[in-house]
DNA sequence: GAAAAAAGTCAAAATTTGGTCAAGTATTAT
DNA sequence: ATAATACTTGACCAAATTTTGACTTTTTTC
């Protein structure tokens, strides 16, 4: 099955030329010109993404973090300049690599292959959980609402990861401290209350939502 | 029924004396001492394995991702060192957790049941039941009427959950309380009639019909 | 039809649970 | 070593649930 491409980026000649060049290649394409148009062919569910930073309107980064509330596939910037604030918030935005502008077809034929092989692996759970406007990165073990990282403990993060990784279940304190903590580890129900409580006054104050639901003599829930 | 352990470890006196431990408390065991030998193992469909990640040739963490593509069962990596990296990438491939060498065998067979024990809970199969217009959503631990959702206490939901479990047979309360309550429970069957009552007035004021009948002098029973 | 047994109703008491706070202990960074 | 940060604990309060007991209604039995 040939693997779907969208490429997101507002010069026609561009996006023009490397269409045919993909769709020489057994790649199947969708090509937006604007990033209204990319959200809009989202639905076309692509394998990868090629996504210009530099484009009138929501640049790359902005859409970038809206995509990634939407689906998780990889996601390669194009770009003319890269530094290295370019390419951490990049990846803050849940960019997966760089492509900089001219760049050889050669090259993004390798790198598109590279991404769509790693992916394909990709049995594993999500490394990026989102949920509305939160971005919760597990392999950086980071947090983010919109632009702003916010600061988790460990324990706070364990915490987090182990209920966002199963939204919608329910898990009683003991269930989620044997999580956390460990199998074995005796635990006191105020420990988590007490951590759930700073969890919930960091997202409340960053985002105005909640994210952890109570249910009442059952535990609490992740709410997607 | 005994449950089934597949070994992988490259050490043969490491793996000897693991099988014969965990024979000794019951578990059916497999060995393998490389990769290849391990997938070649997996038909024996374990119900856990105990993963060594330093091996030659295919290493522990490419071969719990393949393993992943097969089976879905607890993966315990048994690892010399455990940094945050590894743990990171432990999970990404798909593993439940680590064992540091050296271990204790006590800790090893705690772990072991407790893996088991959560598996056994997860894999209850009727997740949803419904009736007319209800649905039950058993590891949510939701109801809905069409859209709207009812909320319903613990207990509640617990004897809703027994009730509609097993439709149209009739239990006796002295029955629900044993099943919600728990085995020795000394019972008051006007706490049986009050929840029921609760139950059935939710019920009727979002979906206008009765779920539970009662079978006078019998029990309950939950129509379906 | 009256008495007895079972089931249903209601409100109030008792209990459990979760949220919050403040202070103590442990761990980590400077 | 000191300061800062993270983690844990216990106490308290408020809220929600659970249980209780008295009372009413329904059903069965004689």
């Amino acid at each position: 099955m040939a693997y779907r491409i969208l490429i997101v980026d507002d010069e026609l000649i561009l996006t023009e030329l490397l269409s045919t060049h993909l769709q020489d290649h057994g790649y199947m394409v969708s090509v937006a010109n604007s990033s209204d148009e990319a959200l809009a062919k989202l639905n076309t569910k692509p394998n990868l993404i090629l996504l210009d930073i530099n484009m009138p309107g929501m640049d790359g980064l902005e859409l970038c973090k809206v995509i990634r509330n939407h689906i998780v596939c990889p996601i390669l910037f194009l770009t003319a300049r890269i530094t290295e604030q370019d390419k951490v918030n990049g990846l803050r935005a849940g960019g997966d690599d760089y492509i900089t502008k001219p760049f050889g077809l050669q090259e993004l034929l390798a790198r598109i292959e590279a991404h769509l092989r790693r992916d394909e692996r990709n049995n594993r759970p999500p490394e990026v959980v989102t949920s509305h406007g939160l971005i919760i990165n597990l392999s950086d073990r980071k947090v983010f609402w919109n632009e702003q990282e916010l600061s988790f403990s460990k324990r706070e993060f364990d915490i987090i990861e182990f209920l966002s990784s199963n939204p919608n279940q329910v898990f009683d304190k003991e269930r989620i401290y044997e999580a956390v903590w460990g199998y074995d580890a005796e635990g006191d129900s105020n420990v988590i209350k007490e951590h759930i409580r700073k969890i919930r006054a960091k997202l409340m104050q960053a985002s105005g939502s909640e994210y952890i639901e109570t249910v009442w003599g059952m535990g609490y829930r992740w709410k997607k």
